[in-house]
DNA sequence: ATACAAGAGACCGCCGAGCA
DNA sequence: TGCTCGGCGGTCTCTTGTAT
């Protein structure tokens, strides 16, 4: 079965264990288990539990004993993105949760000061990347354009700024940018429609 | 310099084959 | 029966190319 949209796994995350990170949940509640336990507990392919368990084992988090028993050694709260090798995956939206940071602590930004504010040694973000995390959020009705961008015929132009609307900071987890274009607010566990802009309070902010 | 669209690369969940 | 590995197809994040 292909990969679900963040919006489907984000809300089967919470009422059923499924995928690594219902998988990790099992294993915490567990510590120490044995490969059919653990499938039986958890709604998840048998070999996907299975995939996942080698990488854990592969990358330390988990032991296994002679017996076929398994122990958490390595504990922490979220689950560990890791390849098949069993080294450690980039966080996919690590440059996402940054800005989104940054949105806050900024108050007033541009794209371009954005990314500089949210770049760091783990997770660079380029002006662009920024730029077009900024228009998502702004056509999904997170942001208020204070100041729009100039243009002139051979004259340098200036970019706009934007400011998070005070009623759009919905929590710590960065609204992630679907390829349907709708923005997926973990915080609210709401999808939101790039139309729904004009209807989400830009006149209600002002 | 900016905005937009398209594409690249990485990832996930699962299947199926092969091996012990 | 249990485990590992390679591959498939869709999703997602971010970058690149192009027009203005």
């Amino acid at each position: 079965m292909p990969r679900k949209p963040v919006h489907i796994t984000a809300k089967i995350a919470v009422r059923t264990p499924c995928g690594e990170q219902g998988c990790w949940s099992v294993i915490r509640e567990l510590r120490r288990f044995d490969r059919p336990l653990l499938v039986s507990r958890v709604q998840a392919h048998p070999t996907t539990v299975a995939d996942y368990l080698r990488r854990l084992t592969l990358a330390g988090y988990v032991t296994r004993s002679d017996n076929a028993v398994y122990e958490l050694v390595n504990d922490q709260p979220d689950a560990p993105r890791l390849r098949r090798d069993g080294t450690p995956a980039a966080e996919p939206g690590i440059g996402q949760e940054q800005m989104w940071r940054s949105m806050k602590m900024l108050g007033e930004f541009s794209p371009r000061e954005l990314a500089a504010a949210a770049s760091t040694d783990a997770a660079r973000v380029t002006p662009t990347t920024a730029a077009s995390y900024v228009k998502h959020l702004w056509r999904a009705g997170y942001l208020l354009c204070v100041a729009e961008a100039r243009f002139g015929v051979g004259k340098a132009g200036a970019q706009a700024r934007y400011r998070l609307k005070p009623s759009m900071n919905t929590g710590p987890l960065a609204p992630q940018v679907q390829r349907t274009d709708w923005v997926w607010d973990p915080n609210t566990r709401k999808a939101l429609a790039p139309e729904t802009r004009d209807q989400g309070g830009l006149h209600a902010e002002q």
